[in-house]
RNA sequence: GGCCCCAUGGUCAAGCGGCUAAGACACCGCUCUUUCAAGGCGGUAGCAGGGGUUCGACUCCCCUUGGGGCCA
């Protein structure tokens, strides 16, 4: 049989780390297994769906590269793929039940529920539905219909036994069915509750396994409940675990970045992202950890999910962008720097219409990726290149300007470099190396000084790297600045 | 409050009755080097607590504690 699972989350925000864990996970034992992922948008609650947030969810989808095989923009043979649009599918289920008393009308109106469970708590006992519509007569539903009273449907639960859950992850998990009550599956407003819709929607579209966090294990007795008042065979479950705050909390928006676009916007590549999420709950064995997409789809294994819930940690996730911005194929890096180039303001649109622009810029990220974690960071360390007017790092200039050789260290530097005939990393290595022995100093004692006039920074790229990227002609321009304002500096700063 | 899940270093995480308790990130040294990274080498740091079971428990059972979740 083929293997179909899902991802469906509700459109109420972002999509968070979490979320996309669970959509990776499912993606993976998919893609692994031959099978199908389908994307479902379970906007049951109109009130909180928020207008973009479903595109915001497909866009991140996308860009980690989770492509779905029905669902949204695509389509497929067990639509409609928004639960807005199966509402007649839920009512439809629901009188079925009514029909075959296996569940029936609730008159109670939350009120009245949530006084009756609060009473029942003070009481030491289960909060659970105490029965009072179970058995109503038609006389009776009369009365309450004629009070204006909008009733829910129950689905009639057993009051004795239990029913276990078998997780592909857990194990059997078993929950006493009298401590679950009759529960509601379709609320007063006509909108099924989510235990209820997701049933539906899971045996409709023929789902093999569903694997959801573990937030969803307490739901899944209801559910079998329902698919055994159906007579609808149930899916495999696997419940992962889930992914918490560094304070061990429940992932939230006070945590900082939690969405998949907030780490986007803070240089993360997607390959990053999903490799980082796979590797939290997960382990691939071999002591590998990064990976592409490609290979985790090879090893991924159910059994291989941990049981714990994993706190994410950004160090390891920037270690491993870290590692993907330096192997990656440079102008695929090149071409994810550009949007945060054009933020900085350092290029614009039209300049990637340019062939050689492209060049350029393709250039400048291989010389300094080497020492970047982030997209941002890289946009930092490229400021020199874009920006006319540079700063010199303050302890850079107590430690190098300072040195009395300095300026004429600069001054035959800039002879030098003026006198060359080729300009490339190799030549200006080469007739600098040989200024410095010329002069009897140290190679440092020439070349810290020099990066600080050219780039304003101490630390960076190779330096005659750095200066064939700026040109001949910026280069000595620079120099010539940097004299100029060590020239110019207070007395007291000199000897500071 | 009831029920359910979970428990190995700061974080992720191997382990599935007998190990000096892997590995990774972070951190700290050393090394390489024109700087900074990267790389290489090394180091600090862990089985929540208490009872059992067993010749022997990180591993199995129970309790406690802690964390998380569900209860329209």
């Amino acid at each position: 049989m083929e293997v179909r699972v899902r991802f469906a989350p509700s459109p109420t925000g972002y999509l968070h780390i979490g979320g996309a864990r669970t959509a990776l996970f499912n993606w993976l034992f998919a893609r692994h297994n031959g099978g199908k992922f389908i994307l479902r948008i379970e906007d049951t609650d109109a009130e909180r769906t928020i207008e973009d947030s479903c595109s915001q969810i497909i866009r991140s989808l996308r860009w980690l590269g989770l492509d779905w095989d029905e669902g949204p923009e695509v389509g497929g043979p067990r639509g409609p793929y928004f639960q807005s649009q199966r509402r007649h599918l839920y009512a439809e289920y629901a009188q079925r039940l009514l029909r075959e008393g296996k569940a029936y009308y609730c008159y109670c109106t939350p009120e009245e529920l949530a006084a009756r469970r609060s009473e029942a708590l003070k009481q030491g006992r289960a909060p659970r539905y105490d029965g009072i519509c179970r058995e109503l007569s038609e006389a009776r539903r009369k009365q309450l219909e004629a009070e204006g009273r909008r009733p829910a449907i129950r689905l009639r639960t057993p009051d004795e036994g239990v029913t276990v859950v078998h997780d592909e992850i857990h194990g059997d998990v078993a929950f006493e069915n009298a401590l679950i009550g009759d529960f509601v599956i379709v609320k007063s407003d006509g909108f099924p509750t989510y235990n209820f819709g997701c049933v539906i929607d899971d045996s409709l579209m023929g789902m093999t396994h569903v694997i959801r966090a573990d937030e969803h294990l307490s739901n899944t007795p209801k559910q079998l409940m329902i698919y055994e008042a159906l007579g609808l065979q149930p899916p495999a479950f696997a419940h992962v675990p889930m992914i918490l705050a560094p304070d061990r909390s429940k992932l939230s928006k006070r945590h900082g970045a939690t969405s998949v676009e907030e780490f986007r916007d803070a240089g993360y590549l997607p390959e990053a992202i999903v490799n980082y999420l796979a590797l939290l709950g997960w382990t691939p064995g071999e002591n590998e950890e990064i990976m592409p997409l490609s290979e985790m789809v090879k090893r991924f294994r159910l059994e291989d999910v941990s049981h714990n819930p994993a706190i994410y940690d950004t160090n390891k996730l920037t270690w491993i962008n870290g590692n993907y911005i330096r192997e990656l194929d440079l102008d695929y890096v090149a071409r994810a720097v550009i949007p945060f180039l054009e933020k900085a303001g350092y290029i614009k649109k039209d300049d990637l219409a340019n062939e050689v622009q492209f060049e350029r810029i393709r250039s400048l990220v291989g010389v300094v990726r080497d020492r970047a974690k982030t997209l941002v960071e890289m946009v930092d360390a490229l400021s020199y290149f874009f920006e006319g007017e540079l700063e010199y790092d303050e302890k850079g200039v107590r430690k190098y300007f300072t040195k009395p050789e300095t300026v004429e260290l600069l001054v035959e530097g800039m002879r030098v470099l003026g006198g060359l005939e080729v300009w490339n990393t190799s030549s200006i290595e080469a007739a600098y190396r040989e200024l410095a022995e010329r002069k009897g100093v140290s190679s440092s004692a020439l070349f810290h000084p020099t990066r600080l006039a050219i780039t304003g920074r101490t630390i960076g790229p190779g330096l005659f790297e750095i200066m064939e990227l700026l040109g001949k002609q910026q280069t000595l321009r620079r120099m010539a600045e940097a004299v100029e304002y060590i020239e110019n500096m207070p007395v007291e700063k000199k000897h500071a």
